[in-house]
DNA sequence: CTATTTACCTACTATGTCAATAGGTAAATA
DNA sequence: TATTTACCTATTGACATAGTAGGTAAATAG
């Protein structure tokens, strides 16, 4: 299941699409908008700014604004960033060590279509189409 | 993510569908087989049977053997029985409350399109299409 | 140069879930 | 009656989730 991070960082994303074209935006302003704890955003926009995909600035007129325009940003990177990965099962995650059984696991192949599907599903929708 | 609960439930399913035709198939078999503690899969059997997608035979000569045919359970149905529910964010799940924002959520119809998606293909994946 | 506003940083915590183990009782058969 | 099986309740360690608390650093306005 996709944790709170992932929700509220697609929905600062969002926020910040929507709100940004004047410059940076507060994560005070965010959080009431969003009726989330400007505590907690901090961590999340924080990931954000690690992997890339918003910017911040200190100080007066400062807060956060997006790299990129809308429709350059796929709702698969941002909720990876967020949640790790987006493996189904644990034989499949990034760093998993391989798993012993796997040439001969039947369940292996479905979990594969099935990761695979939903990678093309998020990565296909972009962030200006949920605008 | 599908936990193990989910996924060893689905390979012994598997299991069973490969050697139930002759009569009730003893847990301590389908564990050696499988490589997953007798006493670990005692509790996904139990909700298996629960769920009536098994059903269970006491003493000697007795075990567990599939309620239908292979080709009569979805994957979903059974990973679904095994996490509760299948829903992608807590919104959405089965016993939630209605979130005050769903209305004017930009995130939600994303995740119920996800949700329909992920349904679909694990419901119109049957047992029979993994044996 | 000082006050204010903002981001940014480290640490902590309560709660819950996951993945199992332990040690039994009940039922069915040979 | 002994054996084999399912079935039941309780417990546990480890980890992740969803936050909170209390600061420091940077930038700007006055």
């Amino acid at each position: 299941m996709i944790s709170t991070k992932g929700r509220y960082a697609l929905r600062v994303m969002l926020d910040l699409a929507e709100h940004s074209e004047l410059g940076f935006v507060p994560l005070k302003d965010i959080a009431e908008r969003q009726e989330v704890s400007k505590k907690y955003l901090e961590i999340i926009v924080k990931d954000l700014v690690k992997g890339k995909l918003i910017k911040g600035s200190s100080g007066k007129g400062g807060g956060y604004t997006l790299c990129r325009k809308p429709q350059e940003y796929s709702i698969g990177e941002i909720i990876e960033i967020m949640e790790g990965n987006l493996a189904s099962v644990a034989c499949l995650s990034s760093g998993a060590e391989e798993c012993p059984r796997a040439k001969r696991c039947k369940t292996l192949p479905l979990w594969r279509e099935y990761d695979s599907m939903v990678h093309d599903f998020l990565y296909s929708k972009k962030l200006s189409d949920i605008l």
